[in-house]
DNA sequence: CAGTTATACTAAACCGGTTTTGTAGCACAG
DNA sequence: CTGTGCTACAAAACCGGTTTAGTATAACTG
């Protein structure tokens, strides 16, 4: 009886060695390499196999070769929260589309114990995409101890920060510049969370690069990105609507909010809905990234489209370079974004107040 | 000069062993239990780790304690098409939070080579969640052989196949009971895909467990099944626009449409509202699964909501157990699904015809 | 004070593969 | 007929941790 029960411990290379009279060596090149023994060895060391129903330790195999056959995506917060983002989801896509392309599975990897550092000493896989990251973190560090290539998205371009980004700066000043343009001059603007790794970031965030497009859009009317109110909020659904609520209680009611992100500008128009506003009537707003929602609700979201998949997809071409030692050099890629104005900001300048 | 450099291999527990003076069991004792030895033995070594930049290969840790610390998510086909149904990726985000609890990682597995099964002989992970699986099929025994526990969401419950599911034949039921209490008599049907790996299903999948419901609720006025016109489709947006673009040539147009999957019902309203239709009043649509988008699109999906986040989670808590051996026999779990109805079905029976 | 027990450590086995090294036996060239 | 090279295999080292078994010393016990 080769049946095997649920007590019985697997059959290891060892036992089809054993059973098939040959050794380890031969039973290790009839999976893998069948060119190095003879067919008849070959034939029998397979028909054991198939017998005592083996099939090699991955983990293993894998630990011998000195290689994990999946790349991380290493997530800033829970699961739940961080692909609740449409555009995390695209992102993630992407990546998981080059993943197949190699052979490789594609890690989901949270915080541990809400540590990034300890859930990235202990990932075990090949290889890391980050999202946000700047240089002097932590994880940078560990991530280069355990000498594992890393490519950051969003994140801080920098000599040891490889990354795939848009011209975030320039987008935003154009996104304002848009409802500059328009006609609005009471903004509220709604930035993305504190970086919540940005222990001592040396450079520009993304939230900072951002602004920072909007502050030069800004002064070209003479308004002070200072004087202008700004909520932080976390991208998902249920923070958007959160401050499009607090937006309600203003004293200083904008015309129009600027969002760095769609998920969130979604969700002020939907709390705006439930109070009964009418959108873009009595309040405007932009949003960044250009997901699918963004064309789905009413009005249409005026937003910059960044090509989410095709950013997930690249860093991870990067990061498989690295993986196969194509690339030793630190790689910055930028994409091109795309304007894209819809009905979700009045034009002010066509009517008479 | 204790710096590391690009070339220089990571030092391994024998490195820090010899550099402090003690064995490998005192410096794992260290990292893992330091009650095994001295305070200042256990100082020492930590210092020595910090000093060499040592951090244990995680790889090597697994394989000694035979354990991933990974579960898979299996995934029937490219992890950007699967996971382009907000149904699976809010499963997802359920399995992820139940993950962190348990400080495992998350791991996609899409088909190896195109199959499932290299797939499942490989998956470096320590039990499997998958989705559409049904008894008989060949992955089972590979699961089975590797001895690795597993859980199937939407799949056929049966002693070798924990699962957890709603109630589809009688959810499917009540919706079309819906639709046909509005007055439809004209309907299309548009099914699931064929389950990828159904090479030898014994009992019924999901598409024909629901099928059974439609067949029943339609008995009772009378109409066979088989004489209602069944499009099958993949449940992502883009197969659902064809579809609909299919039902616009039909010579028997139908009064209402109804879809086993929400997205698939979005797709085909999208296309329709291209070809200039208006809904429900040219034509109505039932989905299934009330996913996000169902509210957000015009006119509202009358749909049946099933809890997909919760699902997953549940899914992954069984799962847990049985790696834990809290559980050895398969567990079957059915939660309840909620009727929902909205605007996309017009009512015929209030009308003068 | 002999015998037992605890403490703090080390050596060696182990996890299950792959890979290097070694060695018969045979074919063929010189 | 000897030396060289090739084929087909086996033995042993290796990957980097954990764990078991074992040992020396110190501390307790009767």
């Amino acid at each position: 009886m080769a049946e095997q029960t649920a007590k019985m411990k697997r059959p290891t290379i060892k036992d089809i060695a054993r059973e098939s009279g040959y050794s380890k060596t031969a039973v290790s090149f009839a999976f893998n390499d069948p060119s190095r023994i003879s067919e008849k060895a070959c034939k029998q060391i397979l028909e054991t196999a198939e017998r005592l129903r083996y099939i090699p330790d991955p983990m293993a195999r894998n630990f011998s070769l000195r290689r994990h056959l999946s790349i991380g995506f290493l997530l800033p917060q829970e699961i739940c929260y961080s692909l609740q983002n449409p555009y995390a989801q695209q992102v993630l896509l992407g990546i998981g589309s080059v993943c197949e392309k190699y052979g490789y599975t594609l890690t989901l990897i949270p915080p541990l114990n809400e540590s990034v550092n300890e859930a990235v000493r202990n990932a075990a896989v090949d290889g890391l995409i980050t999202m946000g990251m700047q240089v002097g973190m932590e994880i940078v560090s560990v991530m280069k101890t355990r000498l594992l290539p890393y490519v950051t998205l969003d994140g801080t371009p920098d000599e040891e920060m490889p990354s795939v980004n848009i011209n975030d700066e320039r987008a935003s000043y154009e996104l304002m510049k848009t409802v500059l343009d328009s006609g609005h001059r009471k903004l509220c603007i709604i930035s993305l969370g504190q970086d919540i790794f940005a222990e001592k970031a040396t450079k520009k965030s993304l939230p900072q690069r951002r602004m920072e497009g909007f502050r030069n859009a800004l002064s070209e009317v003479g308004i002070r990105l200072e004087d202008v109110p700004v909520l932080v909020s976390e991208p998902t659904l249920a923070d958007g609507k959160q401050k499009g609520k607090e937006i309600l209680g203003f004293k200083e009611f904008p015309t129009c909010v600027v969002s760095m992100s769609d998920i969130v500008a979604i969700g002020c128009i939907v709390s705006w809905n439930e109070a009964g506003l009418s959108i873009p009537d009595d309040i405007s707003i932009a949003g960044f990234d250009n997901i699918d929602e963004a064309s789905c609700i009413m009005p249409h979201l005026t937003t910059v489209e960044q090509p989410a998949q095709e950013k997930g997809r690249l860093a991870a071409e990067a990061l498989f370079k690295m993986i196969n030692k194509e690339t030793l050099q630190s790689v910055h890629i930028e994409i091109p974004y795309t304007l894209i104005i819809r009905g979700s900001v009045k034009d002010l300048t066509s009517e008479q107040s």
